[in-house]
DNA sequence: CTACAACCTCAAGCGCACTTGAAGTCAAGC
DNA sequence: GCTTGACTTCAAGTGCGCTTGAGGTTGTAG
């Protein structure tokens, strides 16, 4: 006797997930996950949706776009539930995105203390204020760029 | 003799800044930024527009919408250059939510791992895999919930 | 049997952050 | 003076991730 039966409605499914059932079924025509149908035609999910589902809200997290998340999921068998190592597998392909977001807000965080504590203000030597000024190291010169472009 | 004359033309803020013309514009209509025009009405920004900019591109590698940056600027003078107090404000003002983003992927990546390692992907006990199955704890209940809303 | 909530499809709409296009003006070099 | 590219405005379009609405069907409790 599960606690959740195999066949598991929409509404249901939203609930337990905390998505809403209108973006379970946006998740369905990006091809995110699928649903079996009853006599009445109504959608029906095998329970480890629930783990696809919550995979793609993690996956959000760190900054994958759906299509991206797509594609990863596409590794995944989509007709049975997946076996630990899929997810390990998966998961493993994310780890060096999220390393690599939480370094780049690490560096933010950083070079925001560092401005604070030194006053270092000025357009030349700020690196938070100034990153992007590519122009300012070498002179006035560099007024050339398209409007479009 | 400064290195860049404090009547900066949309397209050189935009080569020095990273951002593109029509962005700058946009920022302007949502009240980000501001430009003087000179006698042929065409825009000329400050120098310390740069450091508007770079602020809002910031920003929004902290999460912030473009609303919430504007509200933020707001808390600076618009028509001249801005003090070290008054960044430093601003910056403070971040400085929570930058730690609470990165503390927030960080829990992510440890769960992430955790479950690689533990084989923890059982719809019970994992967190990551399980954290909005709110249900799941007190048996089959809670079948309820409307399609809309 | 009736009522009503939950479900269905399909098309259109929304909020965000811009981008693109049309049609015209301004500024600088030759 | 002419050309060319940088600039102007305004409206409409784009991509993403959904949400909303219309109009209809299914499922279940009383």
């Amino acid at each position: 006797m599960p606690l959740l039966p195999d066949q598991i409605p929409i509404g249901v499914l939203a609930a337990r997930s905390g998505v809403s059932t209108s973006a379970l079924r946006f998740y369905e025509s990006r091809g995110l996950i699928a649903a079996s149908r009853n006599p009445g035609n109504q959608r029906r999910y095998p329970r480890y949706t629930l783990r696809r589902v919550a995979f793609i809200r993690a996956a959000q997290q760190v900054g994958l776009s759906l299509d991206e998340i797509q594609v990863a999921l596409a590794g995944l068998p989509a007709d049975r539930a997946p076996a630990k190592a899929d997810w390990a597998r998966l998961s493993r392909a994310w780890r060096p995105r999220l390393d690599a977001r939480i370094t780049e807000l690490e560096k933010l965080r950083d070079e925001l203390t560092g401005c604070i504590g030194c006053g270092c203000l000025s357009l030349r030597t700020c690196r938070l204020i100034n990153r992007d000024d590519v122009a300012a190291a070498d002179g006035a010169g560099s007024y050339l760029q398209s409007d479009r472009g």
